[in-house]
DNA sequence: TCATAAAATGCAATGTCATTGCATAAACTT
DNA sequence: AAGTTTATGCAATGACATTGCATTTTATGA
């Protein structure tokens, strides 16, 4: 999937500013979801945390990034799938979150449907799975 | 299940004191998870922010208690099953947030096992479905 | 039961992280 | 290009968690 942020901010009309390109930008690099401290160490020279907080939340609004939570209760950003829009965000793949580096991937592994209890009506399913990711496997191995 | 906080803080050699009680009496006072800041509201007169906190982390520790994140990065505690222990938790079952009340349940519906694609060595699988729970659903109704 | 040692508690201070208000700067419109 | 609207950056504030230390409480053994 191709990522052009330019577009995606015309689609949602927001303006263009180069805060907004360079967030898309970071997150669209690899699969992965990253979390807030790891842009701000990133971008903190480039943007003010503050801005950085606002762009995060207003793409969030908008549908176009999902956040996920990790064990700490730190928020992670990943592009969303084109599906989602501000009233719906489908996030229905798991997550892994690596302990040891602690990325979170999206992968392409549909959540299995579980049967709700009585009584209970289910949206939406998260679901993430805990351990240790390829690159952390292969640099022990060698 | 019956939960007698005494004999859990012997099993686990911790010190018999009122305040590790009230903890524990408060989280097993129905099967849901209780947030950080609602055992604030609730036990703040009785113990010292500070207090809670470490009680907490020492149950979560030994494994007496397992902490679910909500949307909002807010640790809930629940008890956990009896095989929980320091070294392993084990959590295996899906959570319910309900998005009116914003309490967490915890069902009795066992995670479905997930293929990770190669690489990745899962150790554990957490599963939280967002909707509205039975008593908000119950309550819309009448 | 009392004295002692070990540990938990409460308070104050510190640290981290997120949010708000406002002046300035940048982006869209005509 | 000028004016309006919106986003940005900075400072201040607010919410939440952690640490150090003095005091209190619990467990142990005479």
């Amino acid at each position: 999937m191709k990522i052009d942020p330019i577009d995606i901010l015309k689609q949602n009309d927001l303006k263009h500013t180069k805060q907004r390109v360079r967030v898309l930008e970071e997150i669209a690099m690899d699969n992965v979801a990253i979390s807030q401290p790891e842009l701000e160490k990133k971008l903190g020279k480039e943007i003010d945390r503050v801005t950085l907080y606002r762009i995060l939340n207003v793409y969030e609004d908008k549908g176009i990034l999902h956040r996920v939570m990790d064990l700490n209760g730190t928020a992670n950003y990943a592009i969303c799938s084109s599906s989602c829009t501000s009233e719906h965000h489908h996030d229905e793949h798991v997550h892994f979150n690596c302990t040891n580096c602690h990325k979170i991937y999206c992968l392409d592994v549909t959540i299995p449907q579980v049967k709700m209890p009585a009584g209970f009506s289910a949206v939406a399913l998260n679901s993430t799975a805990y351990g240790v990711c390829e690159k952390c496997n292969a640099r022990v191995k060698n």
